[in-house]
DNA sequence: CGAAATTTTGCATACGCTTGCAAAAAGAGC
DNA sequence: GCTCTTTTTGCAAGCGTATGCAAAATTTCG
């Protein structure tokens, strides 16, 4: 195996100095035409690259962002992620992964691990974040973004939906769609997002002068999900309608509904739930739904990172995208409904 | 904000050298408990933790595993990337995400990138090399693992299912089934997997004396799999049982045949996948289908890959991992079927 | 208790690169 | 051509850690 070639061996093969090399290779650094010229071809006949890390160790920059992210098996992170690595591969970064499981203490070894590795920043993705670790953060230096979670720390950006309003409309169009008992498929309440969809879901609802007529807890989770349909199906005056937290667990709601109830859906009973996953369009579903536009949340994201990192004093920013209401077919559309 | 806390810094806290610091932090290194304690002491009193760049620098080994991905819609990929980076994550290692366009150039370019980073290992997913980048690799002394694609390159290890007996299989459930009309829906030709999978169920059929019925190429892509389904079926003998490449295809078939085509699933078809993804078992679907059983791959895939970055002159490895039939309610089950 | 064997420790160097500084080279202006 | 300004270049000092080596401390054991 070849030795790895260094600045020094090119520098050598250039008949200039290390510090030339280096220059060539730092955008904005100063380099005659001629010994550029001379650096590039010597580099190109020895197959030379700058080595991240030994530029990362003097100059402070590691190119890194590190993503924590709790479970993949909702169908929107893999898409998140997919986009977020190449936003940030645009911007010349790259991103280092960290799976946190649910367990409580996990978060703040993860994070430790992260810090450990010079990232420039951190991007915690449905996670929530103790004050603690918050500051540990910034005494390191590093910026943390959380994405679809936010939540009330000093100096911590956050990017979500705007689960408020977007819940909101759902309840109005649930009660134009002139559904009497409303129901509501909560997820997990540590989590933002849910109490943010559940406050405006019922704010819209109290608007009406109405309540929810029937509320369950899926906790985010397959087969608590499917238990909280069954029980809240199971009684004399099911529920005409439900908006569910999340569109995995709205899924899993239609498929209880229709093939172990013997429901319709729209028809006994309408549907709609939030995020708009790829598999809400399939046709088995066409589920309605309001979306999380992914793109501009981590463009978002990602602008609300890169200038924490060039400027550290920055103040942090919160951003709440939009969220439209999709509709398609799992819910009764009101006559003349437009939006 | 804080300055960040050096070796160096507990050293003078604790009254003994950097060196001993950094011992005490190297496991299998020699240090007295009493110095280990003044040390300890000291490190935890600051929050002083080893910087990985730092090490890397040294000693060469950054803890680091370049991971490429071409697409993370196939939810086969989550899954695997959630495994693989626990997998890897507890023997110390994490993972730095590249994802590859489905271009050309491109994989070269991410390759490059990676190895810019001093990666001790790199994983390809469902990505093929040119033998000129797995030289390059090989050249800075970074193994590679292929993940559910094979090729015949030396020195490049590779872990798959056993596509070959898994499609066959199938070929010899769908013909036990009594299918006349015996159909495959191909995948994207330049996958190792899918040819493999051909192979393997034109195999079985062929020991039957039987041949294909139809064949038609979705690409692993929704809306060319949906155009697929179509041409097949829009003829006078149409097949009455389909294997598809992939579950992401299958389900785009189901809903195909089910909802635009009006055709029962499995009454006049029978559609069989491969990969068992998530979704493959909602109540929806009842996807029969061949399972990759990626706790197994990602084990083999790990543990050659440590082999690899432990023993540098290892010979690589090549596994296929047994992919056992799963049967739910999209095939007709022959009677009196075991296995 | 003393010599030999063993363990622990600090020193110094290296890893591959960036960057401030001062010297050298190149341009400008007359 | 000569001085003054501007650009380019090399030198050398790090960045935070691991580690070979030799000295120091400790243990072993006759």
């Amino acid at each position: 195996m070849a030795e790895k070639v260094t600045a020094q061996m090119v520098a050598e093969r250039a008949g200039v100095s290390q510090s030339a090399v280096s220059r060539v290779f730092t955008p904005g650094a100063s380099v005659s035409a001629r010994t550029e010229k001379k650096v590039r071809e010597a580099a190109s006949a020895l197959g030379y690259r700058p080595n991240v890390l030994a530029r990362a160790m003097v100059s402070g920059r590691s190119r890194m962002i590190g993503l924590v992210v709790a479970y993949l098996e909702n169908q929107f992170y893999p898409e998140v992620l997919e986009k977020l690595s190449n936003a940030l591969q645009a911007e010349g970064y790259h991103i280092l992964v960290f799976m946190a499981s649910q367990e409580a203490g996990t978060l703040d070894t993860v994070v430790e691990e992260i810090l450990d590795y010079q990232v420039e920043g951190i991007v915690l993705a449905s996670v929530s974040l103790s004050s603690d670790l918050a500051s540990r953060c910034q005494a390191a230096g590093v910026p943390v973004v959380l994405f679809n979670r936010s939540q009330d720390i000093d100096g911590i950006s956050a990017v979500t939906s705007d689960n408020f309003t977007g819940a909101f409309q759902v309840g109005q169009f649930l009660l134009a769609g002139e559904h009497e008992r409303i129901a509501y498929l909560a997820g997990w309440e540590g989590a933002s997002t849910q109490r943010d969809r559940q406050r405006g879901f019922v704010a819209a609802l109290d608007v009406a002068g109405r309540r929810l007529h029937a509320w369950e807890d899926g906790r985010f989770e397959p087969s608590r999900t499917a238990d909280a349909v069954r029980i809240m199906f199971d009684r004399s005056s099911r529920p005409d309608a439900v908006f569910v937290a999340g569109d995995q667990m709205a899924l899993i709601a239609m498929d209880v509904l229709r093939h172990e109830l013997g429901l319709s859906v729209p028809g006994d009973v309408s549907v709609v739930g939030f995020d708009d996953v790829p598999a809400a369009s399939w046709l088995s579903y066409r589920l309605t739904t309001v979306r999380q536009q992914a793109d501009l949340m981590v463009a978002r994201c990602v602008s609300t990172l890169l200038r924490a990192i060039e400027t550290p004093g920055a103040a942090p920013e919160r951003h709440a995208i939009e969220a439209p209401l999709i509709l398609r077919a799992s819910a009764r559309i009101p006559q003349g409904w437009t939006q």
